[in-house]
DNA sequence: GATCGTCGAGAACGCTCGTTCTCGTTGATC
DNA sequence: GATCAACGAGAACGAGCGTTCTCGACGATC
């Protein structure tokens, strides 16, 4: 039972959080969009910190899945590399969708909760690490991984404010262009 | 008076906006920081959102002169695209740096409040015409701008959260790449 | 059936914060 | 010098929020 409230609870405030802001979301939100008590929830998570913590450690999970799924259902190994687009793309589309949960709690929360900036960092630095591996694979050169990064890194936030899904176009096109310049020269 | 005061009042909200995060600084904090009282704060901004407004907008004014600048310094059309990259690269460089307070304002409060999420969205549509603007002056394929303009924004995410400048050199590399390829298939 | 730990509902507490109000002072005008 | 508007300092107010506490109910154990 208490693993179902964890459950519950993480889902609940992931949802609220991503939505509205994690400012802006009390606890007592979190409590009515999980349908526990307020005492069931703190014996989960000492303190409203933890509890952003575990949301971002499961949106770790789901994206980390998500994207080794999309690129796992390709075969080639520099189309798996544009997969990553692909799986973007998905996601803007999604009419909840409203940027990168991780980057926008590090702009509302990183300089005050050190804790929290860690955890965006190591997320971050993990998907570097996982396209870096892909580009390797692929026989890529080291210095395409970046790049590749970068260019997923922006199209999250251009989709975020722009309000549409164009961005997974532009920098798929974008991608398209480094990989063919990184093996062209190779 | 009331302009200099102004003046101050968004110049230090600004500084503490963007070092600590807009949730995270009252208006006493800010009332310091100005060496203003709150009655001469409230009588310049109705409100807090207000204030923020301002300072977005300030911002907007910075940033644009700051790329406009740097991009003026260069003569050759193409190589005033790749001038962006490298005041991102100084930006970056610098200690306060802590991202784009237009994309941290817009994670924590874009969702609350539509008017900053239409401040936030203009800047950044603004942003994306004056790259367009440059691609078209030096003879460039359209399509071009919004892969520049994607590149630009992952660079300062990426630097952001991983606090060092790097992703300005990786943005920078992979635009030569994007531009190359651009001017050659025309 | 008495006892005891556990739980949910929600009141309560303490703090922060946005905003307004009070009041004593100042500085200009006649 | 009297008047009056404007101002600064800071108290005050009201709301929201993170966290804890109270209290009554429930369920298991002996």
């Amino acid at each position: 039972m208490t693993t179902e409230n964890r459950q519950r609870i993480v889902d609940a405030a992931d949802a609220l959080f991503y939505s509205r802001g994690i400012g802006q979301v009390g606890m007592d939100a979190v409590r009515d969009e999980a349908q526990v008590s307020l005492r069931a929830l703190y014996k989960e998570f000492a303190s409203k910190d933890e509890l952003v913590v575990a949301v971002l450690d499961k949106r770790h999970g789901m994206w980390t899945s998500g994207v080794s799924g999309a690129v796992e259902a390709i075969d080639d190994p520099r189309e798996r590399l544009l997969a990553i687009y692909d799986y973007l793309a998905e996601w803007f589309g999604e009419s909840d969708f409203r940027g990168c949960g991780f980057i926008n709690a590090f702009g509302e929360l990183g300089a005050a909760n050190p804790e929290l900036a860690r955890v965006v960092r190591d997320h971050k630095a993990d998907f570097q690490r996982y396209v870096d591996a892909l580009v390797e694979d692929a026989g890529g050169p080291a210095w395409l991984g970046p790049q590749l990064a970068v260019l997923a890194e922006g199209a999250q936030t251009t989709a975020a404010i722009a309000g549409t899904s164009d961005a997974a176009r532009h920098a798929r096109a974008a991608a398209v262009t480094l990989v063919d310049a990184a093996f062209a020269r190779a």
